[in-house]
RNA sequence: GGCUCGUUGGUCAAGCGGUUAAGACGCCGCCCUCUCACGGCGGAAACAGCGGUUCGAUUCCGCUACGAGCUGCCA
């Protein structure tokens, strides 16, 4: 059998959108898995939707993802240019495109803007417009070609599909997909500028670089059937087609800019680790024989079986990940995580408080990074609150009850010096115990007290720990005040 | 409009003719507990509809509905 050789193709057009993120990671899985070659291709024939600095971007998120490619730009593996542009140079389309010319399968095609917006017609109420190409220049006699070529006139070259007839193609998951040749438009081969477009440098670029599984959205599966085309009139051996499912918004739309979370770049902003994102974009549109669902890449390369891949679209469900994000944090080791979560307790935390201490603590309760700041804030201040928190049912605690344990606490609590957890744990409990109170109807007020929150991190005498005697004491005098109000 | 693809709980999904239709997220309840979280246990919740084929359809076929994609000198 040979070699896998599979590839990613992206134009740079600005951020790496997971849609695109989760192809790139496909096609890398179904060429690992058998131990096969992941290539990267630069397709930027496009040079009006060229954004400076995309293909950084390109880089940088399979260099944090480990999608590591065996052949690009900056890796020749002997199959160079990987930079469409740097192709067109060599002029391999065009040298491709007058081969189809010769065979009557493609032609010049010398129309201009105004005729070809005449062949448009305008259908539904939303004023849609469609065109289908009439083969117009089809026709011209070889001496008008010449004048015209000779002349300088301005031309594409075009796909000469034929009216009758249909054209099959074979995908993978989708099986047999046949379509009639008369719905088939012929599509620009080679645009004015000389580029190809993609879905001539596509075919002619996958075939020269000896790509077996060709990995791609959905979108293009209406194409196809040109593509297959293009193969046959070369009589070139078409690849293994995979084509995938979409992945939508919460709307079942098109994943875009506005739900906030549609690039990888975006995802890393809110504090997600990439092999989270890793993790589960694998899981949207494919799964396992088994019901893991935390996979390393490592393990997703030996699991991986594109056959399992699904063919309906899945919701990219922002609330999942981030309870996938929170199992990876959780399993991090405990110098990974505070490496990664002290930049957060840095800028949550004032100066001075045991970052080690509340980073550990805030580990199983986030799932974020940015959840780390309203879990914390209250270290810095005492917030302002409401005496009812004073009040709760299981613990049998009250307004009165609280303020009773507070003041007969404060003494107590001023003459010992030992402000360590344990020592704190042990003075409250044989507190409690000595007056046969329950261990919470003392500690919730104590809690409330020195939080000022419903809920912590953390119990009392650990806050107390890290806020240290005086403050601790200044803040039960301030339950007290406000109690006695 | 045409063509193509899709449709199992709110979401991700298993299933590939006979099952009490898995599991996960989320939600709810209980337990654990110095609150919350973690962890443990349990619960509610689905085969889009209609016709076939078959002894038997979530699984196969057709139609309808709904959704999506394509219909660019964009990819």
């Amino acid at each position: 059998m040979t070699k896998i050789r599979t590839r990613y193709a992206p134009s740079p057009t600005g951020k790496m959108h997971v849609g695109n993120l989760r192809t790139a990671l496909y096609e890398f899985l179904v060429a690992k898995h058998e131990g096969g070659d992941f290539m990267l291709r630069i397709e930027d024939t496009d040079q009006e939707r060229f954004v400076e600095g995309a293909i950084d971007i390109i880089n940088r998120t399979l260099e944090k993802t480990g999608l590591t490619h065996d052949e690009g730009p900056d890796k020749d593996g002997g199959y160079g240019p990987y930079v469409q542009s740097e192709r067109v140079k060599t002029g391999i389309y065009m040298k491709y495109a007058k081969e189809l010319i010769d065979k009557g399968e493609a032609y010049y095609c010398f129309c201009d803007k105004e005729r070809l917006e005449s062949l448009k017609t305008s259908i539904g109420e939303d004023g849609k417009e469609i065109m289908i190409y009439d083969k117009h220049c089809l026709h011209l006699s070889k001496e008008e070609v010449e004048a015209n070529l000779a002349a300088g006139k301005p031309f594409v070259i075009r796909q000469n599909i034929p009216n009758e007839g249909t054209t099959t193609f074979t995908d993978e998951l989708y099986g047999d997909i046949t379509v009639e040749n008369a719905e088939l438009d012929d599509m620009i081969l080679i645009k004015s500028d000389g580029y190809p477009t993609y879905n001539f440098a596509n075919v002619v670029d996958d075939h020269t670089m000896n790509i077996t599984h060709v990995v791609r959205g959905n979108e293009y599966i209406s194409s196809s059937p040109k593509y297959q085309r293009l193969y046959d009139a070369f009589g070139w051996e078409s690849p293994v087609y995979i084509h995938l499912p979409l992945i939508t918004d919460e709307n079942h739309k098109k994943l875009s800019k506005r739900s906030g979370h549609s690039s990888f770049e975006d995802l890393s902003e809110q504090g997600f680790v990439s092999e989270a994102v890793v993790n589960f974009i694998a899981l949207l549109g494919w799964s396992p024989e088994d019901n893991r669902e935390i996979f390393s890449l490592d393990e997703l390369i030996k699991e991986f079986d594109y056959h399992r891949i699904s063919k309906s679209p899945a919701v990219f469900d922002i609330v999942k990940l981030r309870w996938m994000n929170g199992e990876y944090l959780k399993a991090m080791d405990e110098d990974k995580f505070m490496e990664m979560a002290e930049p957060y307790l840095e800028k949550y935390l004032k100066p001075g408080l045991d970052r080690k201490k509340i980073g550990a603590m805030v580990k199983t309760r986030i799932e974020v990074f940015p959840d780390i700041e309203g879990l914390v804030d209250f270290f810095n201040a005492l917030p302002e609150y409401d005496t009812e928190m004073y009040v709760h049912k299981k613990m049998k605690t009250t307004k009165e009850s609280s303020l009773a344990v507070l003041k007969d606490l404060l003494p107590i609590l001023e003459a010992h010096d030992d402000y360590s957890n344990d020592a704190l744990y042990a003075l409250l409990q044989n507190y409690a115990a000595e007056h046969e109170y329950k261990n919470g109807y003392v500690l919730w007020p104590v809690r409330t007290a020195v939080s000022g929150k419903q809920m912590t991190p953390a119990g009392a005498t650990e806050i107390m720990e890290i806020i240290g005697k005086e403050e601790s004491i200044a803040r039960i005098k301030k339950g007290i005040e406000l109690l006695e109000a």
